[in-house]
RNA sequence: GCCCGCGUAGCUCAGUGGUAGAGCACCUCCUUGGUAAGGAGGUGGUCACCGGUUCAAUCCCGGUCGUGGGCUCCA
């Protein structure tokens, strides 16, 4: 059995006390006076404490390796032995300018340049001295539990214009204790990397031969897929939604018309047939429109929802591309709604329980964010406000808590994201529901009002898994690949114990089947704790023993998941338990 | 795309300037065994790809592709 998985609560930005803080931070100092030590050409940039530790960056040419790291470290723990006072001042903007300009630490200097107070404070210990805003602790003695974690490359100040330094990543915490939780979270968080349960219960590959960002489902990949559209698809008929599907390739003058080709080129793929050039469908927005467009509209046919299961195509920087998680070709659960202006606060509201619903079903928290207007538009200034207003507004009313992230939205509208929280505490973005006021003036949509004047009507983007590659890859990872019995690609897995068995399970195998459950038959020439095993390693819910007792019983012996046994028991009974659960998805 | 690391059998990984090894998997045989690996034998690799250095490259150098940790960007 594995451990259970160590929960920190730590790791959640808003949990994180300020004396953690403090500490981590104090050891990124600590840090940087170890570099500074060890190799004097290098050059300090920033080093703050982040949600899981902390981290600074380095202008250093030769770059680190992964033995520096050990050897800093050991750096840092003389340093605290030493318990240096860490001592606070507070100058004039210029004289600490002087001060970082000597020193030749041209990133301090570049800092203070931005900042806009006359004073500041900086903070030294030995040698060592750092702009700062602080608090730091008084002395570095107290820093103690803390280890050097990884080498990474970062632009200075966050923009790729800018110089690539080297970052380094450390964690600290109060003790020893705490701090060997933390790395056997870390820990945990590798045996549940959807990657490698992806390989070990030979769900999907990504072939360099094929190539990168491109998924190739397996047999019990594509089985978990096709249980998880197959919930989709019946949970959208439920709630009003028509299917549609479009194709994977437009002209590229609809591209030009919608605003992608203007706006999203970067991310799209061409092509070109007959001496006309085609884009293959970054989005599926396009197709549905032509849908609302092929015939008259009134305001009674509306809202229309149009769904499709749209696999589309983006072009991904190389270094993104991971896993399920971040691919170059992906397939969303995309809904365009056309819809009245009066009828939008309801359908959003309608949308947001679709979701809540859905995250019930698989067990996760979630928060919400509203992203506005960003640098590039289309569409109106007023109507931004407008869907911007909509959108708070219907959130507002619902009381549901919301942060702001200005600037963030789609090049055609204003939207609500929803950041799922997994197992471990960990946030994705999977649904967004999109306002879209300019792509139906693009396009010339109207509807023809109950006055018989033409109206424009309003649109509304929006998912509720996001992509299914990435909403496989977040489930993998949140139950750890022990699937709900509804979701398991394999419910049962049934075997006898000796030959003479074999007429017996195969007879419990087909019953099985033809029930709709998803069986496999183990008959194999293995003992019975080798296909025991076998199983747990597949993380199948359910195996079926049957040996001579239980076949002279016309019974079964189920061992679960976690251990426990239902020893001799009625087939019947335990098909209808398995029905139960695929009903209520549990 | 950028920085750093990595690429050896289906998988997980050793290893060496003189063309390779383990465990698991796979195949064959023996074993019919009651809740996490029964035993024996065998098959299997252009050492990612292309080029360079060298008498000789899987190993050294360069490039390409892929991949890992990050940065930037995103469903």
């Amino acid at each position: 059995m594995e451990p259970p998985l160590v929960v920190m609560p730590q790791e959640k930005e808003q949990d994180m006390s300020k004396d953690l803080e403090i500490l981590r931070h104090s050891t990124s100092h600590l840090m940087a006076q170890a570099v500074k030590e060890l190799f004097s050409e290098v050059k300090v940039a920033i080093g703050p404490a982040i949600e899981t530790g902390f981290y600074y960056d380095f202008d250093y040419e030769p770059g680190f390796t992964e033995e520096d790291l050990l050897k800093i470290e050991e750096r840092m723990k003389e340093i605290a032995r030493k318990d240096l006072p860490i001592e606070r001042r507070i100058l004039k903007k210029k004289e600490a300018r002087e001060i970082f300009l000597t020193l030749g630490e041209q990133f301090k200097v570049e800092l203070l340049d931005e900042i806009k107070d006359e004073e500041v404070s900086t903070y030294t210990q030995g040698a060592f001295t750092d702009l700062c805003r602080g608090p730091h602790l008084p002395s570095t003695g107290p820093i103690k539990a803390f280890k050097l974690l990884s080498l990474a490359g970062a632009y200075w100040k966050g923009d790729e214009k800018n110089k690539m330094l080297t970052r380094i990543y450390g964690t600290a915490f109060q003790d020893e204790d705490a701090l060997n939780k933390h790395l056997q979270f870390l820990e945990e968080v590798k045996k549940r990397d959807h990657r490698r349960l992806g390989k070990e219960l030979d769900l999907f590959s990504v072939s360099d031969e094929v190539g990168a960002g491109l998924v190739i489902y397996h047999p019990n990949g594509a089985l978990l897929r096709y249980l998880l559209e197959d919930f989709e698809r019946k949970e959208h008929l439920k709630r009003g939604y028509q299917f549609v599907v479009g194709p994977h390739i437009l002209k590229v003058d609809m591209w030009k018309r919608s605003g992608h080709y203007d706006n999203y080129r970067e991310n799209m793929y061409f092509t070109k047939i007959d001496d006309v050039d085609y884009g293959i469908k970054p989005m599926n927005c396009v197709s549905h429109i032509m849908v609302y467009k092929s015939k008259i509209r009134s305001y009674r046919d509306l809202p229309l929802r149009y769904f499709e299961l749209g696999t589309v195509c983006r072009h991904e920087k190389s270094g993104v591309l991971h896993g399920l998680m971040r691919v170059r070709e992906f397939t969303q659960d995309d809904a365009h709604i056309f819809l009245r202006q009066d009828q939008l606060h309801q359908e959003i509201v309608s949308i947001i329980t679709f979701v809540q619903d859905v995250m019930k079903i698989f067990n996760f928290e979630y928060e919400m964010e509203i992203s506005t207007r960003p640098e590039k538009f289309i569409g109106t200034v007023e109507d931004w406000d407008k869907a911007e207003k909509v959108l708070k507004d219907v959130l507002d009313a619902q009381g549901l808590p919301y942060d702001i992230n200005e600037g963030d939205g789609a090049f055609y509208g204003p939207k609500i994201d929803v950041k799922l929280k997994d197992a471990i505490g960990r946030k994705w973005q999977c649904a967004t529901i999109q306002c879209d006021f300019a792509l139906p003036e693009r396009f010339d949509l109207n509807y023809v009002d109950s006055d018989s004047k033409r109206k424009r009507p309003v649109m509304l983007h929006r998912v509720i898994l996001g992509a299914i590659e990435r909403f496989l890859g977040v489930l993998i990872e949140h139950y750890s690949g022990k699937f709900p019995v509804w979701l398991s690609p394999v419910q049962v897995i049934i075997m006898n114990i000796t030959d003479e068995q074999e007429g017996y399970v195969r007879s419990i195998y087909d019953l099985m089947i033809h029930e709709g459950i998803r069986a496999e038959l183990d008959t194999r020439n293995e003992k019975l704790g080798m296909k025991i095993r076998e199983s747990v390693v597949k993380k199948v819910p359910y195996m079926i023993i049957a040996g001579k007792k239980e076949m002279e019983n016309n019974s079964i012996s189920v061992r679960l998941r976690d251990g426990s046994e239902l020893k001799d028991i009625d087939v019947k009974t335990f098909v209808n338990r398995i029905r139960e659960e695929n009903i209520s998805r549990r």
